[in-house]
This record gives C-alpha cells, structure tokens and sequence, in this order.
DNA sequence: TCATGGATGGACT
DNA sequence: GTCCATCCATGAT
C-alpha cells in the first residue's frame, strides 16, 4: 500500500517537523530493508525534542548535548542512528526534528516480511514472530553494525533503507517507554494493537516510582 | 587513564 | 522475580 503523497522527501519533511511522538506515529507500520531481510515495524519509542521546551527528555541520548556518539542525531531527519547497547545489542533510531535540535525514534519490534532464511542463521531455531521483537533483536536479524550510523535511510541507494507505509490511527495503542530511569512514565511508546511480535514492557529498576501528571 | 553505567535479552530460581 | 554477559561512551581523576 503506497500513497503518491508519501514519497521519501515528504516523509522526510514529517519526520523533521513533526513532533518526536508523532513522528513515531508516523514510522510504525514502515518496512525496514537491509539486503534480503525486510521486517515492518510494530513497535517504537520517541526520544528527544527541543531541550528549551516545557518538557524536555532527560532519557534521550541527545540529553547532554552533541556528543560524537550522538551527532547524528542533531543533523537531519531520515537518518539511522545506532548506538550498542550494554556492550552487546546494536539498536537502531531514525532520527527525527530540524538539525540542530536532536530527536529519534528507536525502533522496538518489527515483523519479518522478507528474507527468512538469512533471518533463520542470525537467530537459529526462535520463531519468527519473536526474531525481531526487541530493539536488540531488530538489530540483529537485519545485521545492523555500529558502522551504518549516519546512513540516510529515505535514500534508496543506501544499503539499509526504510518505506513509509501509514496505519490508521485507531491501530496504535500508547504506553510508557521500556527500560528509561528518567521520564518512565511519560507514554512515548507505541504499538499496532494486536501485532505478536511486541515486547513486553520492563519498567527500569531504577526509575522512582513517584511520578507527576502527564503533561505533555 | 580509570570508573561507571546503560533506550537489553536470555537464562535461571 | 533475579542475575549477568559484554563493551562503548562519557565524565571524573
């Protein structure tokens, strides 16, 4: 299902004015494709957004500023940012919001849709709806290296490229972000109501469990 | 140069 | 529910 208005520059001009949550809105139910594995996101979570606003998110990678880890998420949007998570998991964001301002979207879960011999030998003998579920499981069937981060994933002659494919907004469901010790509460977690291949939520051990009314 | 701590996942009790 | 593998980025010394 492609729509002629949502052709890689429009979908990058959404990811770059849109609002961090919206902009994972916007990215659920895309497809992902690096060689012959594609797998259709069903899981997200946004981090990010202009750190002189009301709410700014002190969970985000972007938190302390520009950093060499993290630059990639101060330039433009449509870009992969891959960070390696607790020294094993290699984890991808697409970044969103104007350069110079820092956000991401982290892709959480995805179904495979292609490739599922390669995916089979990167995760030997786990059912297909649980490959991918999981950041570091996305990571993994698609064969993401540290390396890839900074590839422009709206350009179709990168090697890992994303498709925008829309889901009705009654699809999504919301909840609060998996794993963060800042800001666990605040509901920037989305999902496709129904999709298996979701993870299940983990609230951080070391997130206070006092929290304030949801503001943003 | 060193210490610390993860936007995790899987095994285990 | 608990434990921990494994290594990079960051901030402190």
């Amino acid at each position: 299902m492609t729509r002629p208005d949502t052709g890689p520059g429009q979908f990058r001009a959404l990811l770059r004015d849109a609002h961090p949550a919206d902009a994972a809105r916007a990215l659920l139910g895309g497809v992902l494709t690096h060689g012959p594995v594609s797998v259709r996101v069903v899981e997200v979570e946004a981090y990010g957004g202009p750190v002189d606003s009301p709410h700014p998110d002190p969970a985000a990678h972007t938190w302390p500023g520009p950093t060499p880890r993290n630059e990639v998420m101060f330039g433009d949007a449509g870009h992969m940012y891959v960070y390696l998570s607790h020294g094993i998991h290699r984890c991808v964001n697409i970044t969103c919001r104007p350069a110079g301002e820092g956000g991401g979207v982290l892709l959480r879960a995805g179904r495979v849709e292609g490739g599922h011999r390669v995916v089979d030998d990167r995760r030997p003998g786990i059912p297909v709806e649980r490959a991918a579920r999981g950041p570091g499981n996305l990571g993994k069937v698609l064969g993401i290296e540290l390396s890839y981060r900074g590839m422009d994933v709206l350009d179709p002659s990168s090697s890992v490229t994303f498709r925008a494919d829309p889901v009705a907004e009654s699809q999504i469901r919301s909840g609060p972000r998996v794993g963060v010790s800042r800001e666990a509460d605040r509901p920037w977690r989305f999902w496709l109501a129904g999709a298996r291949e979701v993870s299940s939520y983990r609230r951080s051990p070391r997130a206070p469990r006092v929290t304030h009314p949801a503001p943003w």
